[in-house]
DNA sequence: GAACCGTGGGA
DNA sequence: TTCCCAAGGTT
């Protein structure tokens, strides 16, 4: 039964390819599919949704054109590019790449699997990605759109994250590639995905492929792709303090590897179970940066919610007490006082950056 | 193989 | 509010 017995794949291709040169949805980095454009869009793509990616990537295009421009920049800017889009060693590594393409390959995005795979942030589905839409190569690619469109149209018994579930996925989008159209194809399959074979409520009526659709034929659609339970998120409660001394903030860099690696961040961690958010920032000041610290006010509650964590961020305005200690921070990158008005000059984790603007309310209504 | 790495939007 | 998860890669 999940063995598809569809013996017309070329067909399946064609309609697919058709469907998309009339119903694609115009996007930037489909106007001249340059091999640059390609590669920085997949890489803001993975994981996120292209309504999200759309102006961080006209943004970023426009500010690093090309290779060599985004090669010359600093982490720290491209970091601050990437603000708010998550998931930040995609930046970090697409600059350690484009570095990377400047010395080994003069600045040419290469055209060949082995070459793209050497290339930090590129896997296996980026390097498709790459050779099919930028190079136009007869490779398929497979992300989730394709796993579930596949997994719904042979309505496959098992998850297409199993080493079985990969095999039939990679055969069918394989057998259903329509040789010489591969830039085309493989955007149909995951253009479907986003826009018709949704996850929830699927527009089946719609669906220019429905007539072979297997699991719409055993009324099976709602239940394919099959889902492995999720774990469950863990709660916490974290103290954060805006420490402030001659008109300047301090603020700190996050050490490579890990969250938020290169971002910056304002003091403060963890409250352990049975302490006040108030203990806990007292406490993590001492900890962290050597300095006793008075807590003024509080500023806020950020709830935030992370893959595996849900968060709720308890933030104070707090001075040193006394005056004119010498801080010394542990386990930061790098660290720094600067005023107010340049914290827009530094990359902030999302929650930081929501309480930089409450921050800046409060000032504006107090003044 | 499994854990880790973010965020915002929609239902 | 709470839950889902989206054009994956690295370790």
């Amino acid at each position: 039964m999940c063995h598809s017995q569809d013996r017309t794949p070329s067909e399946v291709g064609r309609d697919l390819v058709q469907w998309f040169l009339e119903n694609q949805r115009d996007l930037p980095w489909r106007r001249d599919y340059s091999p640059y454009g390609v590669w920085v869009s997949e890489i803001m793509l993975q994981q996120t949704q292209v309504a999200a990616v759309v102006p961080y990537y006209l943004r970023w295009m426009k500010r690093f054109p090309d290779v060599p421009s985004l090669a010359a920049a600093t982490e720290d800017e491209v970091l601050l590019y990437w603000e708010g889009l998550g998931y930040y060693s995609r930046a970090r590594n697409l600059l350690k790449a484009a570095r990377l393409v400047m010395e080994r390959f003069g600045g040419r995005v290469p055209d060949t699997e082995a070459d793209l795979r050497v290339l930090p942030g590129v896997g296996p589905y980026t390097a498709s990605a790459i050779l099919s839409l930028a190079y136009n190569r007869d490779v398929p690619v497979v992300d989730g759109n394709v796993e579930r469109v596949a997994a719904r149209l042979l309505d496959l018994d098992v998850s297409a994250k199993s080493p079985e579930g990969r095999r039939e996925v990679l055969r069918a989008a394989t057998q259903w590639l329509v040789p010489g159209k591969a830039r085309f194809y493989n955007q149909a399959l995951m253009e479907l995905g986003a826009v018709i074979c949704t996850p929830a409520h699927p527009k089946c009526l719609a669906c220019p492929v429905a007539a072979r659709c297997l699991a719409l034929r055993h009324g099976t659609v709602e239940n394919r792709p099959v889902r492995s339970p999720r774990p469950r998120w863990e709660e916490l409660r974290v103290a954060i303090g805006v420490l402030r001394e001659n008109g300047k903030i301090y603020i700190q860099k996050r050490p490579e590897g890990g969250l938020f690696a290169g971002l910056w961040e304002f003091p403060g961690g963890k409250a352990l179970e049975a302490e006040t958010p108030r203990v806990a920032l007292v406490r993590e000041m001492e900890e962290e940066l050597g300095v006793r610290v008075k807590i003024v006010d509080k500023i806020g509650v950020v709830r935030h919610a992370y893959t595996r964590f849900r968060v709720t961020l308890h933030a104070y305005r707090c001075v040193p007490d006394p005056p004119g200690q010498i801080v010394r921070p542990r386990a930061c990158a790098a660290w720094k006082w600067v005023r107010p008005s340049e914290l827009d000059l530094f990359a902030f984790p999302a929650a930081n950056r929501r309480l930089i603007q409450a921050l800046r309310k409060a000032a504006d209504a107090g003044s």
